[in-house]
DNA sequence: CCCTGATTCGC
DNA sequence: GCGAATCAGG
């Protein structure tokens, strides 16, 4: 089975080179060729390389963002309650102060430290140990692909997603990506 | 060792 | 025209 040059996949090529996507990234979205035959392919049609004045190449885009530029969105916080309970005890009902730890919503700060990644936007096939494998969109899709930003060590996500990972669900669909 | 793009050259 | 092998680099 031969993976031809056809217009559509020439377009698709076009559209993910401008985007700022690397050979390897592009090959795998692509399917059926390889990085190699992506840069070939690249300055067959004499698309503008990767420009780097004066120094070394690779141009890669912003890995992040501040989250300012982001949607506000919630977060829980861990925070200690007191509250009245009442109780029977034989005849007669106590009443005492109970500290319950809960998780409640709270707004985070636009200007909050957190840093929201730009996903590298892997596909499936290019998935290593080392990239992260937050899914990103609707599987059905033809866009659909993982975040795979870099993971630390044996770590399934990257640290942005490791943290959604372990967080309510609630705050992870509001958190997205 | 991971990755990047650039170039060459046999097919 | 194509892309594997190779090179040069971060």
């Amino acid at each position: 089975m031969t993976m031809g040059w056809t217009d559509e996949r020439v377009e698709r090529l076009k559209k993910l080179w401008s985007e700022g996507l690397s050979a390897s990234q592009i090959a795998a979205q692509l399917g059926g060729v390889s990085r190699n035959a992506v840069i070939g392919k690249v300055h067959r049609l004499c698309l503008p390389g990767r420009a780097k004045a004066g120094g070394a190449a690779t141009a890669r885009p912003a890995k992040r963002q501040a989250a300012a530029a982001a949607p506000r969105s919630q977060s829980f916080m861990p925070r200690t309650v007191t509250r009245t309970v009442t109780r029977a005890q034989g005849a007669t009902m106590l009443k005492e102060e109970v500290e319950t730890e809960v998780y409640y919503e709270t707004e985070v700060q636009p200007a909050s430290n957190v840093v929201v990644p730009i996903s590298r936007r892997l596909a499936l096939t290019e998935l290593t140990e080392r990239t992260c494998k937050w899914p990103v969109g609707d599987p059905m899709k033809d866009d659909f692909h993982f975040c795979g930003n870099d993971s630390p060590d044996s770590s399934p996500y990257c640290t942005y997603h490791a943290r959604l990972a372990y967080q309510p669900s609630a705050e992870r669909r509001r958190a997205g990506r």
